[in-house]
DNA sequence: CTCTTTGCAAATTTTTTGCATGCGC
DNA sequence: GCGCATGCAAAAAATTTGCAAAGAG
């Protein structure tokens, strides 16, 4: 992780640049909020909660509120500025134990399963998960529009 | 999915075995309650949250309780009868765009970058996402215990 | 100057906990 | 019968929403 810290150091102006230029394209205000809150979660390693984020900006902007914060995560996830580790909000359960996917629909929320196909062999483990500690479990998150919201958005 | 489910069917009663085997070899009772929460999860498809399986256990039990359903799903994945889809309860967000993946420890909560090793490549994704929709994200994640926890645990 | 965005507060939703009673072992 | 597990109720945590005031374009 730490190797990458200077590397994420130099994008972060990048990432900057990118931030100003999402707002402006879907019509959203650059305010000083959304900059602070964007850049607590572009430079921290540690995948932050909505609380998290919170203290880190109040740091440097002592009467944001958690709502702003909130608001603007949503915002920011949904231009494709940040992703949200696992799901939204509420807790899913899954009782089928054997390899599988999920592709989630990031416009209904829909969880869809993907099998693997007859001969399909099991998903690659990324190498550097080694020395990282005992693997357990495995879950492929595939995360987009579903067949179902494409149509709807068409009509 | 659907070609799945007489398989589904058919190992409902395997797993309906492993679930009165785990229970007693982690010492917990085999009561109607976890034995219908078991159930409704392994029977369903759709990938339901604690509010869904409530209802659907309801409806055999008609004075289950909510508390009752979280404390048996908490259970049930720990005994690694079940799996949560995403992550527990909190959100948590990650600035970092660049394709990597997640180790997740179940025992401190604590997420981890896994970046692609030098030469790596990008992971394959399944054959079977072929018209579910439009991937805009992708996402692995591995769930287990991290190095710290384990030595800690030794300790 | 306009209209989005914010902060505050309060509401909702999701999940957890304490305690007396009940049921599996 | 013993003691974990449940149900009830209430608390805590996480997230969302309505509205007046502030600030970006």
């Amino acid at each position: 992780m730490n190797q990458h810290k200077t590397e994420i150091k130099t994008e972060l102006q990048n990432r900057l640049a990118r931030f100003e230029e999402q707002c402006r394209a879907k019509g959203l205000r650059v305010t000083q909020q959304r900059r602070e809150i964007f850049c607590a979660v572009a430079q921290s390693c540690e995948h932050p909660s909505a609380e998290k984020v919170f203290q880190a900006v109040r740091r440097a902007m002592p009467n944001v509120s958690l709502d702003t914060v909130y608001r603007t995560l949503a915002s920011l996830e949904e231009m494709d500025l940040l992703m949200r580790v696992g799901l939204s909000s509420k807790a899913r359960f899954d009782g089928d134990l054997r390899p599988h996917c999920h592709f989630v629909c990031t416009r209904c929320g829909e969880v869809y399963d993907i099998f693997p196909q007859p001969g399909e062999g099991p998903l690659p483990l990324p190498a550097g998960v080694q020395g990282m500690g005992e693997v357990k479990q495995v879950n492929l998150q595939l995360r987009g529009i579903c067949k179902k919201c494409q149509q709807e958005h068409k009509a």
